[in-house]
DNA sequence: CTCAGTGCAAATATTTTGCACTATG
DNA sequence: CATAGTGCAAAATATTTGCACTGAG
């Protein structure tokens, strides 16, 4: 999947579509186009209230069709909808902020590494991992005011 | 398995629960019961199915008063209903196995190592952490009839 | 006796699906 | 112009809440 990874090491949401034989179509320009004016992780419904246009089904397909291409990220917070964003580097993991739920990524060798003495101790064949790092970021660290955006 | 657990190390789920001053019913020692006597990994579900006269929001805040009380784990798993298995020991990992669906857990000190040297790395104060490490396990390697438990 | 706890059913939240219609390739 | 894709509304799934009743202390 090396084929629409652009410069800035983001992945181009439309093409890795494409790349699945899927059609450029209008609903999903709006869909991708709109993730990708994003700066943080977003939910499913975040996208259907910025999208009124886009029936709220092709919403999810859309969203979907991205995290099967490897282009999103879903991130299973432990309350509420999940979040999903974009993949920018092949394997990395997350940072979330417990104070604003703001979503961070980072990549580590020694995680890598980690890993692997661990398929000495684990009884079967290892085929995956995630892992997320709960965070309170450094925007609010320095803000006492700051407002959980997950909360519901 | 390295990670298997030690008796001792398991907490009892009705003393967590009159430990945060939660009255001792029936209905909740019917829900503690049957997750003691679960070995794997179960959803709210599986238990309003397995308890049938035990109404279902009393199994949802039994649930919730565990988790709270950090008797119990939960887990989101990537689709479907989170999961929740019973912490045998104060901080650990889990594993998924993708085929069948069943959870272990496992301790590695080198993990906690490695994130406090990401600690560095990272634009805010760690509060926390999470690992999951998906597998096949020994069961589903040698049984190539194994049907996914979790499908829905 | 008092109020925490319960069961039920309704409400809420989230996601998927059936289907008639639209528009891409 | 064939059929992938869409929007809508209904269904399915998952969880929470309001409320009158029950039972633990």
């Amino acid at each position: 999947m090396a084929a629409s990874i652009v410069e800035s090491g983001s992945i181009d949401l439309s093409n890795a579509l494409e790349d699945r034989g899927l059609r450029r179509t209008a609903a999903r320009s709006a869909v991708t186009g709109r993730i990708e004016q994003l700066n943080d992780a977003f939910t499913a419904e975040n996208l259907c209230r910025d999208l009124p246009d886009v029936g709220r089904a092709t919403v999810y397909r859309t969203i979907r069709h991205l995290v099967d291409a490897g282009a999103l990220c879903k991130l299973p917070i432990l309350d509420g909808a999940p979040m999903y964003s974009i993949a920018r580097v092949d394997h990395h993991h997350h940072t979330i902020c417990v104070r604003c739920g703001a979503v961070g990524e980072f990549r580590h060798s020694t995680v890598e590494r980690v890993l692997r003495s661990l398929e000495k101790e684990i009884d079967g064949d290892i085929v995956g991992h995630r892992m997320e790092i709960f965070i309170t970021c450094r925007a609010c660290l320095g803000d006492q005011h700051a407002i959980k955006k997950t909360s519901r």
